[in-house]
Parts: structure tokens; sequence; C-alpha cells
RNA sequence: GGAGAGGUUCCCGAGCGGCCAAAGGGAACAGACUGUAAAUCUGUCGUCAGACGACUUCGGAGGUUCGAAUCCCCCCCUCUCCA
């Protein structure tokens, strides 16, 4: 079980904390994402110093490699990449769609070819869940299909009732309660009827939290504003809700405004790596002809390592030398403005001044810094 | 001094009479990235034009030809080997 205390509303926006075994969690939160167990380019020390709370790890890669049962040999995930903080483990729906390339979804469950030496696999909820529950993380997924977009209303409707059966005999494999949440994922891609279906039967398996997936993988933005809208008041208000995949600084702003409490993406640290930057000032993109002989730091209020010791000008030269430091510079950045972003985004909940807050941030933070 | 090889668009480098504004690579420039097979991918890259297209380029000058980066002549400059 999960406790969640829901602290505060503003307009339709939450501020939380969630209780976990390895602590607490003060939402609406980001979680960086660790795939294989490593926030790409970041140290454990690192991650802390951006205050991230929460990381993300993948059932699909790290069943692939190492191995779950390695992991639970050497104690588990988080002792494994030395992370006492709260974790959270992807259930592989994600990857079933996006990488498994020759894979088969039937009511069992999905047989696929793995993408690293064509060996055959199946992922039964079961199984997931087995698989979860060596891993160890603090909260885990239910296995769900993410239909992609577009696709047919058949298609999706088709899918859902996949992924509601799935989702009870998940919860109905999941033992180890005590030590981890589970999460139902709503799906039901862009129709709400769909979506209430999905998530009304979730909700009378009662799960610890309620993901929503199916989001951000090519619908209109304006669509996946449409359904968390729809959502927030039919999702129970006193469990977590989780917006899988997402993403953008004003998609999380926009997605809290209708009641969401997390999210993970890999935005922040992937774009990083390539040299865009995410700043309170809008997108900086590092590599810039302009930013050859800017000796000020990406941005001069900004506390974090990077900013504090760094100039634009270093690190567009270590970003163009394809050096590593480049990459962890970076990442460090864009992760604590992440971090940043969404301790404002509480403290206006708290100040019941959401809506203000939105207003003044809005405007800004999609556009290119020139 | 003798023998040979070569000078191509920012760089390297292909082309060796028309299909060449000129392959390919690099650099540069502009972007994309949303539950991470991503240190990946895309576009631009002679000038002007929205586009059709027009104009100026292949060391320099002349010539042959309907037509030359490609053939001929002279000149300049690099590199290698021999003395």
């Amino acid at each position: 079980m999960l406790k969640f205390t829901l602290q505060a509303k503003s307009i339709n926006a939450r501020a939380g904390v969630i209780e976990t075994p390895h602590g607490n969690i003060l939402t609406p939160v980001f979680m960086p994402v660790g795939t294989v167990g490593s926030v790409k380019a970041m140290s454990p020390h690192e991650l802390k110093e951006g205050h991230a709370q929460i990381i993300l790890g993948n059932t699909y890669h790290l069943y692939m490699r190492p191995g779950h049962e390695l992991i639970r040999d050497a104690g588990g995930l988080h002792k494994f990449i030395s992370w006492d903080r709260p974790m959270l483990t992807d259930s592989g729906g994600f990857q079933v769609m996006s990488l498994a390339v020759l894979r088969k979804i039937t009511k069992e469950g999905v047989k696929f070819q793995s993408h690293i030496d064509g060996s055959y696999h199946l992922f039964t909820p079961e199984k997931v869940i087995e698989i979860q529950e060596a891993l160890g993380a603090d909260i885990i997924m239910s296995f769900d299909e993410c239909p992609p977009y577009p696709t047919t209303r058949e298609y999706v409707e088709k899918s859902l009732k996949i992924t509601l059966n799935w989702a009870v005999r998940g919860k109905e494999a999941f033992t180890n309660t005590k030590k981890q949440a589970l999460f139902g994922i709503v799906q039901g891609g862009v129709y709400e009827d769909l979506r209430e279906k999905s998530a009304v039967k979730l909700m009378e398996m009662d799960f610890d939290g309620y993901s929503i997936g199916g989001l951000a993988v090519g619908e209109p933005k304006a669509d996946m504003f449409r359904i968390t809208e729809f959502l927030n008041p039919i999702l129970p208000v006193d469990k977590p809700r989780y917006l899988m995949g997402v993403g953008t600084p004003t998609d999380l702003l926009n997605n809290i405004a209708n009641g969401v409490d997390m999210f993970d993406c890999v935005m922040p640290t992937r774009n990083a790596r390539k040299g865009s930057i995410f700043t309170r000032y809008g997108k900086m993109i590092i590599k810039a002809a302009r930013y050859k002989e800017d000796f000020n730091p990406i941005d001069s209020l900004c506390p974090c390592y990077t900013c504090r010791n760094f100039s634009r000008a270093y690190i567009r030269h270590l970003i163009t030398m394809n050096e590593i430091l480049g990459m962890r510079l970076t990442t460090i950045h864009s992760l604590y403005f992440y971090q940043e972003l969404m301790q404002m985004a509480r403290k206006a909940i708290l100040n019941d001044s959401y809506a203000a807050f939105l207003t003044e941030m809005l405007p800004i933070l999609d556009m290119i810094v020139e």
C-alpha cells in the first residue's frame, strides 16, 4: 500500500506527499529516467544535488541486461545502482510498442524478439510483475499495451480490453504489497469514453495509483490536454496520478493544472546530451553560433553546479567537441531546472496562486532563447 | 640542374569533352527529439530569385570546339625522387 496525502489544490493543480519505503516524495514531481539503471551521464550523487526525489528504471531493459535475477541477487535495484531514494519501474509496455519489432500481442501476453540478439521472449502480466518484484522499485507498473498514434478506434478499443485484462492478472500476481506499490495504467487513446471506461475499471480494482499512458505518442497536444482534463474529475482524489512519458516544461505545467502529480520524461536528459538545454527563459540550443564567445553561465540565476562554474562558450565547445563533460554539465542543468520548476509549481499550488504562475511561465518556456 | 606527380567550390577529395553548380566525406550553420536500441537523426551549405530560372566558378592567360573542370599552348605555384 502507498500513502498519498493531498495537501493543497489550486485550480485543479494538486500538491501532495507520497510516502514510500525509501522516503517521501513531494508532488508534483518530475522523475528523471534511468532506463538501464542509470540516469545517463549522472551519478547518484549528482542526482541528489539536483534534487531528484525519485528516478525510473525499465523492466524491459533490465530484464534483458543484466537480468532481473542478477539484480535480485545483488540485493535489488536500489542497492545495485546505489540509489537510496524512491524508484519506479516501468512495465515494458512502451518498449513493446517502440522497439520490439517482431511482436505478437495476444490475450496471454506479448511474444517478441529481443532488439539485442533476436531471441524470443514472452511477457505476460504475471511475468512483468515478477520481474518488477525482483527489481524491487517502490512503485511498479501494471503491464499495458501502448497503442501507437495514429491508429483506429477499433484497435484502441481492442487494445484497451487486453490491457484491462492484464491489469486484473497483474494485480492478482502481485505479492510484495508491503514494500511496493502497484499502479494501473489508464489507456484509451484520444477517446474520452474509452478513457473513462479504462479509469473506472481500474478504480474498481483499487490500485495504489493511476498512470495515464498512451499520450505524447504523436497526437496533437490539444488531445493530450483534453484527455488529462477529462480524466481529472474521474480519477480518485486520494491516489497519485502519473502521466507517463511527459514532457516539455509547458506540458508539465499544463498537466499539473489538470491534476497530474507525477511525470517522467527522457527529454531533459536526452536533449541536454545533444546540446538543447531547458531554462527559465526557454530552450537554449547551446551549439548555436551566438554562444561561441558568450562567457556568461547558461542561467546566471541558476544555482546548479554547471551554472555556478561554467560559461556558455565552454559548454558549447564541449558539446561541439562531443566531450562527455559537456553532456554531464548540460544534463546537470536541465535536470536541476526541471526540479526547480516542479518546486515552483508546488509552491504556487500551496499558495493557491497556480493560475497566476501558469500565466507567467507558459509564454516563455517553449521559446528558443535568442 | 634532371625525372615525375599535381593545383577542383571553407578543408580533404572524386570528376577527365555535353547528363557538372560539380560525387563523397569533413567542417560550418539551422533544427528535431515526450513511459531512452539515441554521444542519434534531419535540413542547408557559389550568388541572386518565392518559384521557373538567371548569373559567376574548377591556379593564371590564351586557344580548339556548337559546347571545356575535362583537349592544346604559354606562364605561375606545390610535392616526390635523382644529382
